[in-house]
DNA sequence: TTAATTTTGTTTAGCTGCTAAACAAAAAGC
DNA sequence: GCTTTTTGTTTAGCAGCTAAACAAAATTAA
C-alpha cells in the first residue's frame, strides 16, 4: 500500500475514533433527554424498520436481545418509543413516540452539521468524483457488514 | 442537503456504527492476549508520540487521566508496553515492548484488510478523485477534533 | 532554604452498555 | 393435546469510562 493511501486509511482510523469519543458524552435533542448514540442509533433503526420487533432490532443492530430489550425499557421510560402488540401478543412491535420523531429530527440535523464543511466541497465536485467516493463508501460498508454477520454466526 | 448527498453521510454513519459493533469484541493479534480497539489505540498512540507521559496521552486520546492510567496498567501487564521515568522521578514514560510492537504491525495489517476493496478502487482512479476523497476526510476529522476539544474546555 | 502551589499519576465508587445464561410465556408443529 | 420453537425479560458479571479524593514529586515564591 503506498504512502498516500496509508494517510488516507489512517485519516478514516482517526474518525472513527474520534466519532467515539463525541459519542461518549449524552446529548440533549431538544426534549430535555439525554441520550447516548446507541439510544440515537436505536431510534433510528425503529424509525426505519417500522414495527420492528426485539429480535429483528437486535439483528440489525449487531447485538443481543438482551441488550436491546434493555435499551428499549429505558426508550420507553423516556416515552420516546411505544411498544405494540400488533401480529400477537408474544411479539412486541416497536414504534417511535411523537417526542420520539422530535429526537430523531434534531439527531438528523446534528449529523449533518459535522459533515457540512466535507458537504460543500463535495458539492463543488464533479460527478465522477462523487461517484468514487460513493463507491468508496459502498465497498468499505459491504465489508464490515461481512465482519459483523461473521461475528455473529 | 441533496438526497445523493444524505445517501452519503447515511453510509458514512452507517460506518461508524459498524465499527464500534466490530470493536466490541476482544482480537487475538498474534500474542495470545485479547485485545479490545482501546488498548490498541492507546498502544497505536503511544508508538506515535515517543516516551509520552499519562497527562498527555490522556489529552491526545480524549479520555481523562484516570482511564489512560488504568488502560495503561492493563497494558504493562501484558507487557506490551513499558513504563519508564526519563525526564524526571513524577513523569511516566510509555514506550513500546517487542511484544507491543508485534501486536501494533497485526493491528496495522487488519485494519487495511478492511479498506481493501476500497484501495483498489481509490487506485484505479485519478488524481482529481483522490484529492477530493483526501479533502474531504481532512474537513471531517478536523470538524470532529474542533468538537473533542470543545467538549473538554 | 523553606514553604506554598502546581503538576502528575493512582485509586476508588459509580455509571452505561454490553454478553451469556436462566427463565417465562406464547406460538407453531406434530 | 402435547412437544418444540420462538420471542422477550431478567440477572450476574465484565470493560471502559468519569469525577473526585488522594499522594507524591516538581516548581515557584518568599
Amino acid at each position: 500500500m503506498n504512502q498516500e493511501l496509508q494517510d488516507l486509511v489512517d485519516q478514516f482510523h482517526k474518525i472513527l475514533y474520534l466519532y467515539s469519543v463525541i459519542g461518549r458524552k449524552p446529548k440533549d435533542y431538544g426534549t430535555g433527554d439525554l441520550l447516548y448514540f446507541s439510544e440515537i442509533h436505536t431510534i433510528a433503526m425503529i424509525d426505519r424498520n417500522r414495527e420492528i420487533n426485539i429480535t429483528r432490532l437486535a439483528d440489525v443492530m449487531g447485538v443481543t436481545k438482551g441488550a436491546i430489550s434493555q435499551t428499549i425499557s429505558k426508550l420507553v421510560a423516556k416515552k420516546l418509543i411505544i411498544r405494540k402488540n400488533i401480529r400477537n401478543l408474544k411479539e412486541v412491535n416497536l414504534m417511535l413516540s411523537a417526542k420520539g420523531r422530535k429526537v430523531l429530527k434534531a439527531q438528523e440535523a446534528f449529523q449533518n452539521e459535522i459533515f457540512t464543511f466535507a458537504a460543500s466541497l463535495y458539492e463543488k465536485a464533479g460527478s465522477t468524483d462523487r461517484e468514487l467516493v460513493g463507491r468508496l463508501f459502498r465497498a468499505i460498508t459491504a465489508n464490515m457488514e461481512e465482519r459483523v454477520r461473521g461475528a455473529q454466526a
